[in-house]
DNA sequence: AATCTATCCAACCGCTTTTAA
DNA sequence: GTTAAAAGCGGTTGGATAGAT
C-alpha cells in the first residue's frame, strides 16, 4: 500500500487554497514570520500541513513574486541557464527575481520545451535533435556517435541566489585553491582545471581532475565582486573565446556589463539582442561548424571544439572582477 | 450548445539533504 | 555517531480553462 502523505495521515485539508486560507496564512506570516513551517498551520488556524503552507507561501503568496507572463529576456535566460544547469529549477529560479522554481519549471515544460523541439533542439541536452531528416542530413553523423551513456550537462556550483536587492554574492561553495586539490599528476596539463569546450560537465570534470570527487583549484573568484551570474558569464566567455559562430551577444558586453549591472533586470537588459533566432542560429552554426571535429557527448551545441580546452585561472578571473 | 482535446499551472508526492536533539 | 524532524527539491498529477470540432 502506498505511503500516505502527512496531510493524509493527519486528515488535513488538501487541494486548492481558499481566499480565507490565503488570508490567514498571509496575516500570520506578516505578523510572526513563518518560523518553523510545521507550526505555522496550527498557529495560523489552518487545517493544512506545514509543507503545504510553505509551498503556498513560496509559490503564490510571497509579496515579492512577479507573476504574469515571462518576458523574452527571462525566457532567454532560462534557456541559457538550463543549458548550463539542467533541471536545477531552484537554481535557475534564483537568478530570476520574483519567479519560483515551480513557475520556471512549468514554463519550461509547457512552453520552452515545445519551442525548442519545434526548432530541432533537444530540450534535455540542447543538442540538435537526431530527427527530423532535415536536421539529420547535417547532424546525423554526430548524433550517431553520441553514446547513450552521455553525461548530462552539469554546471558549476551556484550556491547563492540572486538577492532581491540586486547585490550579488560569491557562491560560498565555489572550489577554492588549495582545498582538496588533487595531485598534479592526476590533472590534465596543470593544476588548474580545464573544462572541455567550456561547457561545465562536472561529472566529466571530476573524473578528469582526479576522479575522487574533488574539484580542483580551478577558480578563485574575488569575494568582493564575483557573482553567480558573473561566473556563468565567465563560463560563457570561455565558450565564446573558442567558438566561431556561437555567439551570445550579451556576453560580448563584457563581464562588467553583468557584474556592474548588479541585478538580473540589468542582466536581462544585456540580453536584449539575444533572441530565439540568434540562439538557434548560433546553435546550428556551432554544430555545423563542427562537422569536421566530431562533437563529444554532453557538450553544448554552442560550446567549443573538444580539442580546445578552456583554461580557467585566477589571473584571468581577476581581470573579470 | 455540447463535447472533446490540449494546455496551463497549482498542488501533491516522494526522495534527499540539512539540522537539531 | 545516531536518529528524527524539518526543509528543500524535482517530478508528476489533476482540475480549470480555452479552443476546436
Amino acid at each position: 500500500m502506498a505511503k500516505q502523505s502527512c496531510c493524509h495521515k493527519k486528515k488535513l485539508r488538501r487541494g486548492l487554497w481558499s481566499p480565507e486560507e490565503d488570508e490567514k496564512l498571509m496575516n500570520h506570516i506578516a505578523k510572526y514570520g513563518h518560523g518553523c513551517w510545521s507550526s505555522v498551520p496550527k498557529l495560523a488556524g489552518l487545517e493544512r500541513c506545514g509543507k503545504s503552507c510553505r509551498l503556498r507561501w513560496i509559490n503564490y503568496l510571497r509579496p515579492d513574486l512577479k507573476r504574469g507572463t515571462f518576458s523574452q529576456e527571462e525566457e532567454d535566460l532560462i534557456i541559457h541557464l538550463h543549458s548550463l544547469l539542467g533541471n536545477k529549477w531552484s537554481q535557475i529560479a534564483a537568478q530570476l527575481p520574483g519567479r519560483t522554481d515551480n513557475e520556471v519549471k512549468n514554463f519550461w515544460n509547457s512552453y520552452i520545451k515545445k519551442r525548442l523541439r519545434e526548432r530541432g533542439i533537444d530540450p534535455a541536452t540542447h543538442q540538435p535533435l537526431a530527427e527530423p531528416a532535415a536536421c539529420r542530413a547535417v547532424f546525423g553523423d554526430v548524433v550517431d556517435l553520441i553514446p547513450a551513456t552521455a553525461a548530462p550537462l552539469q554546471a558549476p556550483p551556484l550556491a547563492d541566489p540572486m538577492p532581491l536587492d540586486g547585490v550579488t554574492k560569491l557562491p560560498l561553495d565555489w572550489p577554492v585553491a588549495g582545498a582538496a586539490a588533487p595531485a598534479p599528476s592526476t590533472l590534465p596539463r596543470s593544476s588548474s582545471c580545464y573544462l572541455q569546450g567550456g561547457c561545465f560537465d562536472m561529472d566529466a570534470l571530476q573524473q578528469h581532475c582526479g576522479g575522487g570527487g574533488a574539484v580542483p583549484a580551478a577558480v578563485v573568484p574575488s569575494a568582493s565582486s564575483s557573482s553567480t551570474l558573473t561566473s556563468l558569464a565567465e563560463a560563457e566567455h570561455c565558450n565564446n573565446a573558442n567558438v566561431a559562430g556561437a555567439t551570445l551577444p550579451w556576453l560580448e558586453l563584457g563581464p562588467n556589463a553583468v557584474a556592474d549591472a548588479g541585478h538580473v533586470d540589468s542582466y536581462a537588459g544585456a540580453l536584449d539582442e539575444l533572441r530565439w533566432s540568434e540562439y538557434f542560429d548560433g546553435a546550428f552554426q556551432a554544430a555545423a561548424s563542427q562537422q569536421g571535429a566530431l562533437q563529444p557527448a554532453g557538450q553544448c551545441v554552442y560550446s567549443g571544439k573538444d580539442d580546445v580546452a578552456v583554461h580557467f585561472d585566477v589571473h584571468g578571473l581577476s581581470n573579470w572582477c
